[in-house]
DNA sequence: GACTTGATTGAATGATCAATCAAGTTTCTC
DNA sequence: GAGAAACTTGATTGATCATTCAATCAAGTC
């Protein structure tokens, strides 16, 4: 099922789909109601398993709220590495593929979004005592799923992990710089 | 021939090109040899005109290097806004759009990407006598470009600005933090 | 053991796609 | 102005797409 995140919405054929669950394009059709339908299946099933197929995996070793930030943005370099830069964001390429997506669909990637920002947000407000009291947690956590997303793109493109890694470091940068000082 | 930004590489037919541009399916072969050629000129089409189409125009009452930053990424939110959150990065889209993309398109991505890329990197080297020693303008500029693709990319999605003003509003932070003082 | 229900099969359908091509028209060349 | 080259036309092709559906099958239920 995650075809998806591999060749994109419009890319994967229903043929496919049926090739890599080894089914009949009946028995599809039995289950859903149509193809789009599969999509904001997947898109469920990611949002509903952010915690235990992302963040535990990544946050296991990793208790600082920072460090949870980075090693967050971690497995997404991983990820790019070990595919060949061939996986990106799931959700971002879907929410750049389709251009005028049906509203079920946009409420599910809003959703996703939504939930991968609110868990760095909940990092950043744990984190507030070590940073400067202007720091906006909110705000910030838009910025670090906004850098990771297009890093993810242009290091995907590029095929070099450098792209993400600069913009990443910059994060770095200024979160070291709204540390609070001692 | 602006139907990619639109609508996306795979979502436009060849049909909607012949209709946008008025000419029939043997013309278009004429000229290209395949719909791939099309998407190719396009792309060479945005780079040489980075300049004329989008930094002149974005820059031309602007003189602060700075501000040059913070105004080039306004002609995107601009965008946004006046396309009802429809358009997007049309080289954005189409990088996230093409997974496994032709050797020829992936270079004329980073073609785009690069001379992007260059402009602010430039503007940030102007500005090095404000900033701090350690300010890397390079890398800087790959923070810029990334969280403009992917602020574009969750406004898009939530079809409002927000995300895009949060992203770049925190940029605007990192930038005075790392201005010198006085 | 007759009947119902839900699941499965895979060929068929019709739409749409990129690309082709033979026939026609315009423009250029001398 | 004749002939060649460049360009245009639009119907057509074959591939691929999502979807449908009549049929078969397996497992209960009374």
């Amino acid at each position: 099922m995650e075809l998806f995140a591999a060749k994109g919405y419009h890319s994967t054929s229903v043929a496919d789909i049926l090739r890599a669950a080894d089914a009949n394009s009946g028995s599809l059709y039995h289950y859903f109601p149509g193809k789009q339908d599969v999509l904001l299946a997947v898109l469920d099933t990611y949002h509903d398993g952010i915690a235990e197929m992302l963040l535990d995996p990544a946050w296991e070793d990793v208790e600082d709220p920072i460090d949870r930030v980075f090693a967050l943005l971690g497995r997404y370099r991983e990820l790019l590495i070990t595919s060949d830069f061939f996986f990106g964001c799931p959700i971002g390429n879907i929410a750049l593929e389709i251009h005028e997506p049906d509203p079920a669909v946009r409420e599910r990637l809003m959703a996703n979004f939504s939930a991968w920002q609110a868990a760095v947000r909940r990092c950043l407000e744990a984190a507030a005592p070590q940073l400067a009291d202007s720091a906006d947690a909110e705000s910030l956590a838009t910025l670090v799923l906004a850098l990771m997303e297009g890093g993810v793109m242009l290091s995907r493109t590029y095929r070099s992990a450098e792209p993400f890694d600069r913009a990443v470091a910059e994060l770095r940068r200024l979160l070291t710089l709204l540390s609070k000082p001692g």
